[in-house]
RNA sequence: UCCCCGGUAGCUCAAUGGUAGAGCAUGCGGCUGUUAACCGCAGGGUUGUAGGUUCGAGCCCUACCCGGGGAGCCA
């Protein structure tokens, strides 16, 4: 006797009418006296399985009887395409093992509070709403390589220990590296402008850190952050980039995770509304438009409080780039406007739907004179950026970049409310674990 | 750091200052078409912690602890 081949979930529709084995575990259980359905979850994604007591040995019957939710179990049995199952396929089981009866599982298809949830953020996983945004995660961070691969980006990683702030805001966090102080990096940016002098066009893409005490839905302490960088690129020209990759990313995303999407209930037509062009506003037209908004509270010369964002972002319906904010409330790093010396030649993207900036960005200073004195304006110490300063020492040519935070952007894509579901194991300020 | 809200069974929540409850989950039994809650039975509690007020506190007061949302800051 052969054993039926291993396949899985997802490949179902290649094997209607043949006997194939499965092995996952078991995500539901609806008994019907010598009847089991049971819905088996592989990664791949669901399928019910139906057993008849007379048509499986006694043995795997009553052990699935007993199975509760997440027990393993390999089975096999016929694919049949059947209407009355969810999904449009059905398993007619005829053999199987249990490999682990398991009891007690604490995720239930109850409601859960969040803290409860992200105490068991590790079985929270395997929860079908989770494994679709794992899912749209993946697809995002794949489009962004491909992306970047596509227009000759080389990606270069960006050290985590740092030895000093980047930009000098931020709190940043403290480690003790052999009995000196180190911090773990908040952004790649500055090494990222060092790279694009040797390659001319990079991308750096990992985890970054701030200690920030917020405590917010658009906030983590650890999150992810893509920061292309481009040798000879302006504003205008990085303006360009974040725009056609948002549009990328949406598309890919549709394209690829159209059945996540809708396991997460997200309004596709939202997604496909993300066609260039997108709005561009400076900040002087963006500070207009609050203006005329009753609700505004802004004051010309600041900087957009979360609530004047969402203003600004729910007058469109797709993300909005503004750009050339006064230089006062922006990094020394950024590079004046020529046209406008009051003006920050920089650029926030807004995603559509409140969710708050997605994307930073800037041309940088390149002239050396200049970025000294804006660094030591900063009241920041020159030693630890002297190799930054080297950058214009030899061969300085006009350069951009942005940073965009990968968290929010799934957050964004996969239309949910909170960041902290966009990441696989969340830390925030008041939770390291699990 | 500041403002607001919360903490009662494994989970989600009830309970005028007067005997702590329900649903789900779990265990056992029943049912051949179930689709987040089929029917029956059962077990399950130091009401976040420490004080205080009161004849009597889950409920009122104080402090602390732990969460959640928001501000600031940012992606």
């Amino acid at each position: 006797m052969t054993t039926p081949p291993v396949t899985t979930i997802e490949k179902l529709s290649q094997h209607v009418g043949e006997t194939v084995t499965l092995q996952g575990w078991l995500y539901d259980k609806s008994s019907k006296g010598k009847l089991h359905f049971a819905k088996l979850r592989d990664g791949t994604g669901i399928v019910q399985c139906v057993l008849f007591k007379n048509d499986v040995p006694e043995k795997l019957f009553e052990d699935v009887g007993h199975a509760g939710q997440e027990s393993s179990i390999v089975l096999t049995g016929l694919v049949k395409a059947e209407p009355r199952a969810p999904g449009g396929y059905e398993i007619d089981v005829q053999s199987g093992r249990v490999l682990q009866a398991v009891q007690g599982y604490p995720i239930t298809p109850k409601e859960h509070g969040p803290d409860f949830l992200l105490n068991n953020r590790h079985l929270w996983l395997r929860s079908r709403r989770q494994w679709a945004l794992m899912r749209v995660r993946d697809a995002v961070i794949t489009a962004i390589r491909r992306f970047y691969d596509e227009r000759g980006f080389v990606c270069i990683d960006s050290p985590i220990f740092t030895p000093s702030a980047c930009e000098g805001t931020s709190t940043l966090f403290e480690v003790d590296y052999f009995e000196q102080k180190a911090y773990l990096t908040q952004s790649g940016q500055l090494y990222g402008e060092a790279a694009a002098m040797a390659m001319g066009k990079i991308y750096t893409f990992g985890p970054t850190f701030r200690a920030e005490k917020s405590k917010t839905r658009r906030h983590l302490t650890e999150f992810w952050m893509l920061e292309p960088e481009v040798a000879f690129a302006s504003l205008e020209d990085i303006m360009q980039l974040a725009e056609d990759m948002l549009v990328f990313l949406a598309q890919e995303v549709l394209r690829r995770r159209r059945p996540e999407l809708e396991a997460l209930e997200r309004d596709l037509s939202k997604l496909e509304r993300i066609v260039a062009p997108f709005p561009r506003l400076s900040y002087d037209e963006a500070a207009a438009l609050l203006a005329k908004h009753p609700e505004s509270t802004f004051k010309y010369g600041d900087d957009f409080g979360a609530p004047d964002e969402t203003i600004i972002s729910n007058s469109f319906d797709r993300p909005v780039l503004v750009h050339r904010y006064p230089h006062e409330v922006k990094s020394f790093y950024m590079k004046r406007d020529p046209a406008d010396p009051r003006k920050a030649l920089c650029v926030d993207v807004l995603g559509s739907e409140g969710v708050g900036e997605i994307i930073g960005g800037s041309q940088r200073e390149d002239d050396y004179e200049t970025l000294k004195a804006r660094i030591l304006e900063s009241k920041l110490p020159l030693e630890p950026y002297e190799w930054y300063l080297d950058l214009r020492r030899y061969g300085s040519v006009p350069h951009s970049g942005f940073g965009l935070g990968l968290e929010r952007t799934v957050a964004w894509l996969a239309g949910i409310e909170h960041v902290r579901e966009a990441s696989p194991f969340p830390r925030m300020m008041y939770r390291l674990s699990p």
